[in-house]
Order: structure tokens, then C-alpha cells, then sequence
DNA sequence: ACCCCGACTGCACCTGGGGTACAGTCACAT
DNA sequence: ATGTGACTGTACCCCAGGTGCAGTCGGGGT
């Protein structure tokens, strides 16, 4: 990395923070790269030549934002290990923690660019739709292993199948994002993660 | 209606038919009128006759289904309340109809309308988006109504608030939606349903 | 001191998509 | 016969997403 790199924040930086509040405001065919550049002060030019096509700032965007969900999913399980290392009171904890920092978000949640991805098939590479499956089966192996970790000391009360509820997280999550978008309720994500808890809850320690 | 709005299939419905298939796969953004006009064998001048602009084939395509979606959900709790007068062996019947029903469509499903509005805001005006929420609205009364009903007979053994469980089952719909169509696994939705049903289950029955 | 390289700028130009404007057509209903 | 609904055709405009390429500017390596 040269000086020129880092002095403030590289041009690549400030286009990829833009274009991540943009296109989870109003979509990625809504974002042009001409707001992009005015607001990041480079030019046309500057802009191709950090990203080939608008393909490959979509590729860069959700694979950024991959990683920081990773990372925030990693804070939170390890907060919740800290605080407990019964499997299931930890998954428990951990959810108790997600619920909490979606509730904390006073404004609705700025959207899942995974899904976002979904709805906006076509315009983009077989790769991009590859990288958003590889990222919801990650959370279906990170999800499972806890699950799986549960069973092996509460046997399920209610039966369930592992990998769909594993899966149903995951459903939860994205569901709840786009609802609470539809209903202007910034407060229903998180409600609904508490649900799945209770769901979780009453599966393996009953009513 | 007039013999020539009859004849065959009147272009409006034409154009609607295919948007629909079209801006379910690839989105709105990526789904051209030039497309739509070629297909439907009409010319340009022919579209913005039906259409003043893109919003209101937007708008159309949504009404539409949301229509369609009202139609099936009367349907399959018609169905269900037939088979049964009980409210929670009515929902779980119902419940288990549109499992089925879903498990019945060999390819991923095509998407919804109203999640496919929201990631796309700002391409759209308030009207859309009103709609949308309209719609999801609606499906909360709906559920809420069956719920209401269920606890009147079935006091609840796990502790949950009524209308967020009346959500979740559209959260669980959209979010399943959407995972199945990433993880391209067409029967992820349906298993989704089945947990749903599951814990409906054991909140007012137990394990 | 020299030059190369990374990170751009500026300009010209092209395409496709979403429109606008408006005149004309043709079948059918009254 | 006359009007209305459902179009067609032509012409034109703007914007966004590019493409192509020559030039610039600052730092680092030799």
C-alpha cells in the first residue's frame, strides 16, 4: 500500500460507502454512477477505472458487506460464549443480543444486500448469484453447528428438522428486513428475531 | 368490454402477462418495454397508450397480485374451514394446504411482487409503495383474525404477542421466498411453511 | 536525475432505454 | 355517418452506462 493509498480514505473506499447506502435505500438500478462520482469527487473516468462495469461495483459491494455481516455474527456468538457456554443458553443469549441490536436501530433497517441481489436478477453474473448463495450457506453451516451442539444435551421436544431450522434464521432475518421495510416498522425485525427464539426455546426446553 | 377487448387476449393483459414473469426473474430495473412490446406484438406508442409510464405498469402488475394472492389465501382457508370448525385445526389445515401447495411447484418460485417493490424504492412512488403496505396489512389482519379466534378456545402455553406471530408468517413467506430462490432449492419454502405450522403447533398445544 | 507506475482527469463518442408529441388508421357501436 | 377505443409510425429528446484514449501528477525505485 503506497501514501497515496491511504491519505484519507482511497477513491475505490468512498465509492463503495456511497453506493452501499444508496442502493440499499432505493436499490442498485435506482444508484447511478454519476451520484456516485459527484458525491466522491473523481471523475468518469476515475470511476472505470476502479470497477470494469457496474457489475463488478455490485461484486465488491456484497462481498464487503458479506464480510462485515460475518464479522458482526462473530461478535455476537462470541459475546454470548463469554457469557455462557451451555450451547443452548448461548444460541439463546446470542439471539437475545441480535434482537437488542436491531432494536437499537432507530430507523428501519437498511435492507439485506443479499436479497437485494435476488430481486435484481439478470443484471447481474452468474458469479455475483454465486457469491450470495455461498453467503446464506454459511449461515446455514454456522447456524446448524450451534443447533447440532444444542441436541447433543436438549433432545427436541417438538420435531423439527436441523438444517430448516437452522434455515429459518435465516428466513427470519430477511423476511423481517423486507416486512419491516413494507411496514415502516423499525421495530418488527427485531420482535420477530425474539419470536424465533421463543420457537428455539420452546423446541428444546418446552412450554 | 367490447368484441375487440375480447378478441383473444386483450394487449394490456398480454403485456402484464409477460412483465410479470419477466420482472419476477430478473426485477424491474432489468425488464425493458422494448422486451414487453416485442413479445406482445405491439408497438411502443401501443404500450404508453395502456401505460403513461413505467410506475403504472408497476402499479398494475402489483394490484394484480396482490389480487391473485387475496384469491388464493380466500381459497385454501375456505378449503380448510371446510374440512374443520375448529380455529386452530382450521389454520394448521390451511397452513398445511399452502405447504402442499408450495412443495407442488417444481421450480423455485418466481418471487414476490411485493418484497421485488421494495428493494427497488425510489424507481417507484409513494402510491406503489402503498400498496405494498396495503397488502401486507391486509395479510396481518388476516392472520391476526385466525389467531384471535385460535386463543378464544386454545389459551396460548407459550407467551407470544399475537399480532407478531400473524406477521411472522408473512415474514416467513417472503424471507422463504427469498432464501429458496438464492439456495435454488424450490422446496426450502414449503419446509419453512411446515416449521411455522410447527410452532403454531406448540403454542397452542404443546409438544 | 531519470523513469515507471498507479491513480486518476478530460474529452469525444456510442448505445439502449425511457419517454414525448402528434398525426393517422381501422374496427366496431350507436 | 360519426365517434370512440385501440392502436401504428415517425421523429425526436434526454439520460445512464459505457468505450477509447491521450494526458497529467505525485511517489518510489534505481
Amino acid at each position: 500500500m503506497s501514501a497515496t493509498t491511504l491519505k484519507r480514505e482511497s477513491a475505490r473506499e468512498r465509492i463503495l460507502d456511497l453506493a452501499e447506502a444508496a442502493v440499499l435505500q432505493k436499490g442498485f438500478g435506482a444508484t447511478s454512477i454519476e451520484e456516485l462520482i459527484a458525491g466522491a469527487g473523481i471523475s468518469k473516468s476515475g470511476f472505470f477505472y476502479h470497477f470494469p462495469d457496474k457489475g463488478e461495483l455490485a461484486k465488491a459491494l456484497l462481498l464487503r458487506y458479506i464480510e462485515r455481516d460475518r464479522a458482526i455474527l462473530d461478535d455476537i456468538f462470541a459475546r454470548a460464549d463469554e457469557l455462557n457456554d451451555d450451547p443452548l443458553h448461548g444460541f439463546l443469549v446470542a439471539l437475545k443480543l441480535f434482537a437488542d441490536m436491531m432494536a437499537a436501530m432507530t430507523e428501519v433497517h437498511p435492507g439485506c444486500m443479499v436479497a437485494s441481489v435476488c430481486y435484481q436478477e439478470q443484471l447481474f453474473d452468474r458469479e455475483v448469484h454465486e457469491l450470495a448463495r455461498d453467503a446464506a450457506l454459511a449461515w446455514r453451516v454456522r447456524f446448524r453447528a450451534r443447533l447440532d451442539a444444542i441436541v447433543a444435551r436438549y433432545p427436541p421436544l417438538v420435531p423439527v428438522d436441523l438444517e430448516d431450522l437452522a434455515d429459518m434464521l435465516s428466513v427470519m432475518m430477511d423476511g423481517g428486513i423486507t416486512i419491516s421495510r413494507i411496514m415502516r416498522d423499525p421495530q418488527l425485525l427485531a420482535r420477530q428475531v425474539v419470536l424465533y427464539r421463543a420457537f428455539v426455546r420452546s423446541v428444546f426446553l418446552g412450554a
